[in-house]
DNA sequence: TGAAAGTCTATTAATTCGATATAGATTATA
DNA sequence: TATAATCTATATCGAATTAATAGACTTTCA
């Protein structure tokens, strides 16, 4: 039942990326800086999210990455699935990558990983990258210090 | 997020010992057939639930394994937990598995993925094996057809 | 006594994960 | 226009994890 790595890293370049909203490209090494996250990874990750057209690009001297909408339209739940896949615990009850299993109709288990499964994504469809914003805001404001990254 | 087929496997042995409850010790070829399971694999999977104090065995001929409670006494979570360790999705937020991360007071993912945890283990450790044969009972009534499975 | 059952430890095989490498394409700007 | 900075794309690597198997041992009971 683990986030990956992946999807960690993700999530943090997404914080750090929403909180620069529309204040221009921000650069991969800036990110990776910032966050501490390995910068090689951090581009395969990058990448996989311009391509699912969360992210925009600008290439060249002084390109980089900034959301391709408001952070109050990208959910936690998108950029999960866009690298790790399914939430689902078993994919006999993923809606993204739905699989039977021999004796679904009978499967007590199945009902069982059903509530699991809308458990989790009632946090994480719902929760978007505004939502964090504000939560970022508040955690710095309560402890009037200055943090160097948004989430660790 | 994914389920370990292990985890899968000892959930549906352990439907299936608690629909024998107190009809003496069930032998893992049976189990391993009924269940479709690899009958080695499942030796492994019973031997740890055994070690933990969820199954009793008995050695030697005529021998086999039974629920070592009663099946309301045992829940989903503690037998996922036997096998695949930490529920929850960060070792930040486990209560069986605890680890700190860095900057946890001031992580605003830390927050989420606790939300994310209590969701789950609010339906795992609530859930109990006599709930899953109940499940199970009504599943059959209402199909009133002769399934092999209780869950696959 | 010997066949049937669980016990225990080790090993293998396959897959996934985290990370890195390398070669290329694009662009701002000096 | 040359060049350095930046993203693009794909390939590869090693370690860790997972799923499954093997084999020698112990206990029971007819």
């Amino acid at each position: 039942m683990k986030l990956s790595k992946k999807s960690d890293y993700a999530l943090r370049a997404m914080i750090y990326l929403s909180m620069q909203y529309k204040k221009g490209a921000i650069q991969i090494k800036e990110i990776s800086a910032k966050e501490r996250i390995p910068q090689k990874f951090l581009e395969n990750i990058l990448l996989v999210l311009r391509k699912v057209g969360i992210l925009n690009s600008k290439i060249g001297l002084k390109g980089g990455y900034e959301l391709a909408r408001s952070p109050d339209l990208i959910t936690l739940g998108e950029v999960i699935r866009a690298l790790d896949g399914a939430i689902a615990p078993v994919d006999c009850v993923s809606k993204t990558s739905y699989r039977p299993c021999s004796e679904e109709v009978t499967c007590v288990i199945r009902g069982v990983m059903m509530e699991i499964r809308n458990a989790i994504t009632d946090v994480l469809d719902r929760m978007t990258f505004a939502d964090m914003c504000s939560r970022v805001k508040d955690s710095m404001e309560k402890r009037e210090t200055g943090v160097l990254t948004y989430a660790i």
